[in-house]
RNA sequence: GGGCCUGUAGCUCAGCUUGGACAGAGUGCUGGACUUCUAAUCCAGUGGUCAAGGGAUCGAAGCCCUUCGGGCCCGCCA
């Protein structure tokens, strides 16, 4: 097992030392030390009992220390008491180190059951299908899929849907652009065709509707004709629009990133959720049909407070808004309703994951991909709509169904990012738009960063053939863009600048592949299993015990980051371990080391650090190459 | 006007949920370490009134209040 045994031995026996003596029963903390003199592990239990017992909390601390003493366990080979106040505990290395080493190997070592197998639905990715995936989109689906990751690590049974909007505007805009604007169907040269879509035609024909307004009036016909099932128009843009989506699809498979089931908006639409669940909301009394003022005609829900104005689902002409559209989903992936879906076969993909879609038509196969508790992943400017959807689903009252917004802060783009895209700021970041062609495609970001790692790893390892190292320069381009895009607060925006990006030195997934690359080639070198059957007393350094003790965390951060759906706390932790690592490989030789007993000793850590940074790492979706 | 987020080293950020021991990384800059298991590395130095003020507490970067700066959202657009 892990250091979480050692924790909880603690925890145990101070609780139960703290009863012995008569204390009152306290709230108190079992931490990791603050710093390495300190030991091990810290409780702060003389702080709390100090008021109450009116003594100095070293001195409460003393006692329970003598106490202590008497049985230390299994895990603490020695307690102290520091004049500040604090109980500080030192593990029993060689038992932590056995113990923890042991476990490593285990298939599915850092499982922690949080989720007890609950269903679980995450959504990300989500774009509309009339262009190519940029930096920004790629921040949703990374975060996303991380989490979608841990949550399945912390035991919960996940599904990963990606909705399709593939009825509104921003599509209308490239049909016209492809019917009325002159813009032949194919791209020139080897374009891929989400790029031509969205850098060509969706950017071109935003800017043409200004000076031509006949165009615009095709918008507004062309949208109407889309929404008609059964028209020649919407099924262009049924052709038009899946061929988008094959190719974001590539980009996102690219990144490592796979799914269980496409949503089509124009399903839903089309389907009788739509009106089942506003036959619901109209008989719940959650919407009302105005009769006077400026909404009058229209079907709202009322605002609780004073200032915030009602929000407009079904407008006057009997057109659904477009969060009107989000609600007969939100129902629809927590199983509120009877699913009026079958389902195809759209792909398959890495690991052999099945990625399935929606269709109307009775294909004979049914599926569920709902689940009890619903994650959807969209930026924080969403926060206002994700609110009202939150708040009508939980007026159903659906027994043990929850909707929650995963929020996330924007990525803009560098002021010097900005200006290599012809717009001056002024020094500031500028927000992404699409519209504008202002953004930084995620295909051009990992191409550029491929050639970059591409060379560095052929400088490097000459004798590598060229598909290894194309290879391994795609893993390390992957790992370098996924972990910029987790390793900061969900609450922090990210200004992408793409110089800075290029850079792959510090906290950077490179930096982290590169430890894994460095274990690698001891085990290679060494040229046999190690034997974890031994002793391991002589791993007795601080590098040694380091690397040890960060390798036991693994479960608890899997714990910390699946019950606050935080992915940097993995990607922190992935950090920390290349970090152990890279200190001890500085400092420790292995192969070279004094005695066969301690290089065997010592390539189980290495074993052991390699096996645990993989199954971090995956956590990431980043691979570990072998070699880089 | 209302709502959400944010302010910690020159720059980018951890730490804040759950208050406690001298506030940590990366990057930058200065210097050092490759005949050695790959230097995408390591080691040392440099660098901070934790935006400001107040409050409760034995104790605040963290909790509460106020103020100031920055971002975003408030449409019969999506």
């Amino acid at each position: 097992m892990t250091l979480r045994l050692l924790f909880e031995e603690i925890r145990s026996n101070i609780q139960k030392i703290s009863n012995d003596l008569g204390y009152p029963t306290v709230e108190f903390d079992i931490s990791e030390a603050s710093k390495p003199e300190f030991g091990d592990v810290s409780c702060n239990i003389g702080f709390l009992l100090a008021k109450p017992l009116k003594k100095r909390p070293s001195e409460i601390s003393e006692s329970v220390a003598n106490e202590y003493q008497k049985h230390k366990g299994e895990f603490v080979s020695k307690i102290t008491v520091h004049p500040s106040g604090y109980l500080n505990f030192v593990a029993n290395y060689e038992t932590l180190a056995r113990s923890v080493m042991q476990s490593s190997t285990e298939q599915n070592y850092g499982q922690f059951n949080v989720g007890n197998n609950t269903k679980i639905v995450v959504e990300h990715t989500s774009v509309n299908p009339n262009k190519a995936l940029h930096i920004g989109h790629v921040r949703n689906i990374i975060i996303g899929d991380t989490v979608a990751r841990i949550l399945h690590k912390a035991c919960y049974d996940v599904q990963v849907l990606n909705y399709v909007d593939d009825s509104g505007l921003q599509v209308a805009d490239i049909i016209v652009g492809f019917k009325y604007g002159g813009f032949a169907k194919e791209p020139l040269q080897n374009q891929k065709f989400d790029h031509y879509c969205g850098d060509v035609v969706y950017v071109s024909i935003t800017e043409r509707y200004e000076k031509e307004p006949s165009l615009a009036e095709k918008r507004a016909i062309v949208l109407k004709e889309l929404e008609e099932g059964s028209s020649e128009m919407a099924k262009f843009g049924d052709e038009i629009t899946r061929r988008v989506l094959e190719e974001q699809l590539k980009t996102c498979w690219r990144l490592g990133v796979t799914y269980d089931c496409l949503n089509f908006e124009s399903q839903i639409v089309r389907s009788r959720l739509w009106t089942t669940v506003l036959e619901k909301m109209k008989s719940m009394g959650i919407i009302y049909l105005e009769n006077e003022g400026k909404n009058v005609g229209c079907w709202v829900i009322k605002s609780d407070s004073e200032v915030e104005e009602d929000k407009i689902l079904i407008r006057s002409n009997g057109i659904a808004t477009y969060i009107a559209k989000d609600i007969p989903y939100a129902t629809w992936k927590l199983g509120i309703l009877e699913d009026p879906f079958y389902y195809k076969h759209y792909a398959m993909q890495k690991n052999d994951r099945i990625l399935w879609e929606t269709t109307l038509e009775n294909t004979g196969t049914k599926l569920n991909f709902t689940g009890d508790t619903v994650i959807t992943v969209i930026d924080s400017r969403q926060s206002r709509l994700q609110k009202i959807i939150t708040k009508i689903i939980s007026d159903f009252k659906s027994k043990g169904k929850q909707y929650t917004h995963l929020g996330y802060e924007s990525v803009t783009l560098s002021s010097d990012t900005a200006k290599t895209l012809n717009l001056e700021t002024g020094g500031k970041s500028v927000q992404m738009s699409g519209r504008k062609g202002l953004y930084v495609n995620a295909d051009y970001v990992l191409d550029i960063l491929g050639v970059k790692t591409y060379e560095e790893a052929k400088k490097r390892n000459p004798e590598l053939d060229e598909v290894t190292l194309v290879k391994i320069a795609e893993q390390v381009a992957v790992g370098a863009l996924r972990y910029s895009m987790i390793k900061q607060d969900l609450d922090k925006i990210i200004t992408f600048d793409m110089a800075e990006s290029l850079s792959l030195e510090g906290d950077t997934g490179p930096y982290i592949q590169y430890a894994h690359a460095r274990s690698m080639r001891i085990l290679e070198k060494a040229g046999k299993t190690p034997d974890f059957n031994v002793s391991f007393d002589n791993l007795n350094t601080e590098h040694e015990r380091n690397l040890v003790k960060t390798i036991g965390k693994f479960d608890m951060h899997v714990e910390d980051s699946a019950k606050n759906l935080s992915p940097k706390m993995i990607a922190r932790y992935c950090y920390d371990l290349a970090v152990s690592f890279n200190s001890f490989y500085e400092h420790i030789k292995v192969l070279t080391a004094e005695s066969p007993e301690m290089i065997n000793a010592r390539l189980c850590l290495v074993w052991s650090f390699k096996e645990t940074l993989v199954k971090a790492l995956s956590l990431l979706g980043i691979d570990a190459p072998a070699r880089m």
